[in-house]
DNA sequence: CATGAATGAGAGTTCATTCAT
DNA sequence: GATGAATGAACTCTCATTCAT
């Protein structure tokens, strides 16, 4: 595949994630992606065979600029103040309209044994940074492993009932101090 | 609507669960119902016109026998007492295979605007259960609307990777334990 | 299936014998059917599944009045007049336009392992048909068994010969009493 | 049309050869052959417009080895040696898996017209072989002509058995020896 | 009420053919 | 000459929905 075949690729896959932002991933149709990408039917074909592999595809790229946590990391900043700015970070996103989330979702119920890498390595910077707010006495905690968990529990919590119901910013912020909170750390 | 009708519109929506179990919600079909109560094609129409009021219908359904806060309540029992056995029963349906959970929000990405009226009932009660306990000096929490919400993320949290991977009893344990940790309340 | 259905099966079955004898078995599709008959494009699928299913369906009917040796057979013959009243009746079929042979031909060749129960019918129908004149005289040969094959070779090809090329009528009726004569027989 | 292009051109006609022996004539695309040779879309147009010249082509390659009959005169043999050797030639023909046999009468169904050159010549040299055995007397034949065309329709009868169904050497074997035993010669 | 045959819209997929490079 | 991306026509198949019985 050519140089131009990638960078069609590239607008195929940027077109394609517009439509799951918007319609999900299981009510997506490959005609709905030619469509959007205002290509032929049998050219989308050359680059995927279905909306399973387009979708995967749309990770990747997601993935890409994803991590968070690493994006957030700065030297010197306490754990505390990482651990905000990765919270408030998340908010963004959670708050994001027409994210991929419901169409990860959809996607995740559906392939249950997908890698979840990010997932994986996002634990393991949040139990380290809270390991190191305990050890540096920012914070308070007797299992930081769990509490990762925790916060990414509450995160996904936070996710969904954005794009299931109405969540409001100030509720967001409310549930943030709170977990900040459990952890002995105040947002003044 | 006869006695007759109602019995069989009852059946439908039984079987129709245990579809929606199986395969979520946009992905199955009328054809698939009719196939799994095994009854004409025109007859489900007569009961259902497409899978949403269906699917509304096994949500209703749900409902009746869920408000699961309700269910543990009892006399005797002190607020952490009762979050305990809340908690323990959430659990149990976390862990549960071929739940509604995914069909359920894949109903809710599409309908955004859907009433959910089971969380505002579960929202006040814990919050109620945990004002009581601090009240009674049993727990400790500033902020007791904050925090029952705060349950409700995580429990949906723990919900979606009870689903989507692989997820321990271990570890929503070890979360329990931490929620109540967070409150000031130890399981011994 | 109901007794309509029945009868629309058949229905079907006439029209798609015409089509395959027109275009073939492999060049003809599902579209093909359709528009032969006049129906729906649902409709068909309720019946057949594919052009495989169909043609075999088409060979059945025929199977059912194709046992040309039995229908020659009568009372009252020897079995030099029978053989004669069976390759003459071998002939029509052969001269026939628009026959299900090339259709036939091009099946077998795809489904190498259908079952061709009609010509170890006709095998040794004619076998016995041969040593049953040669045992009351009328006939010279010292294998009938071969001899029936042979029958059955001459009279395949021929019927390629008259599909793919031209072959008159005149030559069929020579290569009849070249058989006849090559048992001893003769045609006056 | 250069050296070079006569080559691209054989080479093509080689591939598409083994592409038509393994999947007949009508079910070949364009597509299979440019894969089989592993060259461009655009370059088979160059050469061939579609699947019928290409078989075509095929069939004109094939014709010039295969003049079995003049294949096996020799100088020295009677004529019921030739006629021997031809035949067995043709058992080989007939036995060779993977021939040529179903995609040449497919095309010869669809192509009704077609020239059959091969079969004239054929037809000319038996009858020929035929008429002088008879001559010298070393077989018995009243019409050379027409047991020429015999033994061609039983070829080609024991041709279309061997790829539809299942026909054992032995069987092919004995009619070689019934025809020769018909024109009063014996294998021994 | 209940049935299930029938319809037709629409999604998926493949390929012959073209054409800019 | 040669390439292979792109197009669009054609085919397969499925289902929501209707309707005569």
């Amino acid at each position: 595949m050519g140089n131009k075949s990638v960078q069609k690729k590239k607008y195929i896959v940027e077109r394609a994630k517009e439509v799951f932002c918007k319609n999900g991933y299981r009510k997506v149709t490959m005609k709905d992606i030619v469509e959007a990408c205002d290509i032929s039917r049998g050219g989308l074909y050359l680059y995927f065979s279905d909306t399973r592999s387009l979708f995967e595809a749309v990770l990747q790229e997601e993935h890409v600029d994803k991590d968070i946590l690493a994006a957030v990391c700065e030297d010197g900043l306490t754990p505390g103040e990482t651990l905000l700015a990765y919270l408030e970070a998340q908010k963004k996103t959670i708050l994001q309209q027409d994210s991929l989330v419901a169409a990860t979702f959809e996607y995740l119920f559906e392939q249950k044994n997908a890698t979840k890498t990010t997932r994986e390595e996002t634990l393991a910077g949040l139990e380290k940074l809270i390991a190191d707010g305990v050890a540096e006495e920012w914070m308070v905690c007797e299992n930081p492993a769990v509490a990762a968990k925790n916060i990414v529990y509450v995160m996904d919590g936070l996710r969904i009932a954005a794009q299931t119901g109405d969540i409001t910013e100030t509720e967001i912020n409310q549930e943030i101090e709170y977990v900040l909170g459990t952890l002995g750390l105040a947002v003044e």
